[in-house]
DNA sequence: GTGGTCTAGACCACG
DNA sequence: GTGGTCTAGACCACG
């Protein structure tokens, strides 16, 4: 269940490593799961075969995901990564915002107004515990 | 003083948005304030002077600033545009990650440390009061 | 002064981050030094562009080099990371050669062997100073 | 006791390759000894016959072992094929990172490094002597 | 002009 | 079939 969106701001590669490091945080790809193969994937997703790889390659060199020879590539151990993969952006723009002058209760007001709503069950229980 | 970071990540129009906007929000900048010429500014930040010049239409567009022709820009009466432009990359990136499936914890975790950190005295006293 | 060997073994962009490491560690390169435009390396080497951008993709990713957009690529501070790269196979060979029972010594032997001849002059005073 | 890497860098039948000379260099393999028959030792690992059977093939081909046909194969008289195989990549790796510019002291560190740890102890006594 | 991204299509090693 | 690499060529944002 991977959405793209094309019309976009930020690269294919990227929404695709996002949407994946998702799916593991939220528990839905364990250790060891197999990746859908890059080229069914693309096909699937309408999108060219090489924008899959390297988002397979970042994942991978990002040791989120490790592929075999010739088999295909899977879920590591490790869930940190992907975790960080999810959150790097916000950390980033949560110091820009502040280091610009948005003061910390601002911020906490945005981040609860942008939390309320209900997100997919299979997330309750998701912790940062690598 | 305006800071940029030429390495990498966001483009310096969107940065010196930023920053120009983080001065109207930390009343460093008040209504109707002038704005340094933009090739006075490009000067002496070392940049081209178009992308000045981007910057500065962008503001114009967004209301935070307005433009006499022959005269210069000048800040704005409303500070909410400056407002939401400092926060909404933060409020998207929030909203992308607890999509995700990042918990809404971790992601106050996250802001707790980036907002640990002193920040300019002139910030204090800063609302969302727009 | 860039060469690659085409017929071979390893891969294009592995041979030119190997090769752009090289003039880093040998001193030919430092700190903020600007490398050829990928296109231009392209064309002079003779390969593609992409295969150019993916080298220096990997060598910013990994901290070596950093680019500016819109103006280029340039050698980072830090050499640490060109110095990991020039070392990093050589420290897995003698790991698994170690590992499969080639003991110390004939190892020592072939190091002897081939580090004897004579390095270019510029390398005279590298140190892994990082 | 072979012991293979599923997970990436180097295939699958060169590592069966480099396990197989490092018995014979252990002396753990001795001339004439009798190989596993190429199913078997596929099964044993859970690989593919193939991949055994293209493992043999090298090693054949190097005249590290030898075959009969109907029977099986044997571990050769001459253990410099073996030995070669073990530190061919050792010695390429040195030249490599020697030649782009890597001090020989260095290299000699690194080597320090990953030749500390203790190795299995059949490994005492194996010479370079071919 | 410069890097960044993407498509289309090809060939290869590995298994 | 699978991932890895490469070519050829295009478009885009940035400056």
């Amino acid at each position: 269940m991977i959405r793209l969106d094309i019309t976009g701001r930020s690269p294919i590669y990227e929404q695709l490593c996002r949407e994946i490091c998702g799916e593991i945080a939220r528990g839905l790809l364990v250790e060891n799961d197999r990746l859908p193969a890059a080229r069914v994937l693309a096909k699937d997703l309408g999108i060219n075969p090489n924008t899959v790889a390297k988002a397979y390659g970042m994942l991978e060199r990002d040791g989120i995901i490790y592929s075999v020879a010739g088999i295909g590539c899977f879920v590591s151990k490790e869930k940190a990564g992907a975790y960080r993969w999810l959150t790097e952006d916000f950390r980033r723009k949560t110091r820009e915002a502040f280091g610009a002058g948005v003061p910390k209760d601002a911020l906490l007001s945005i981040l609860e107004e942008e939390c309320s709503g209900e997100v997919s069950p299979q997330t309750q229980g998701v912790k940062n515990d690598d």
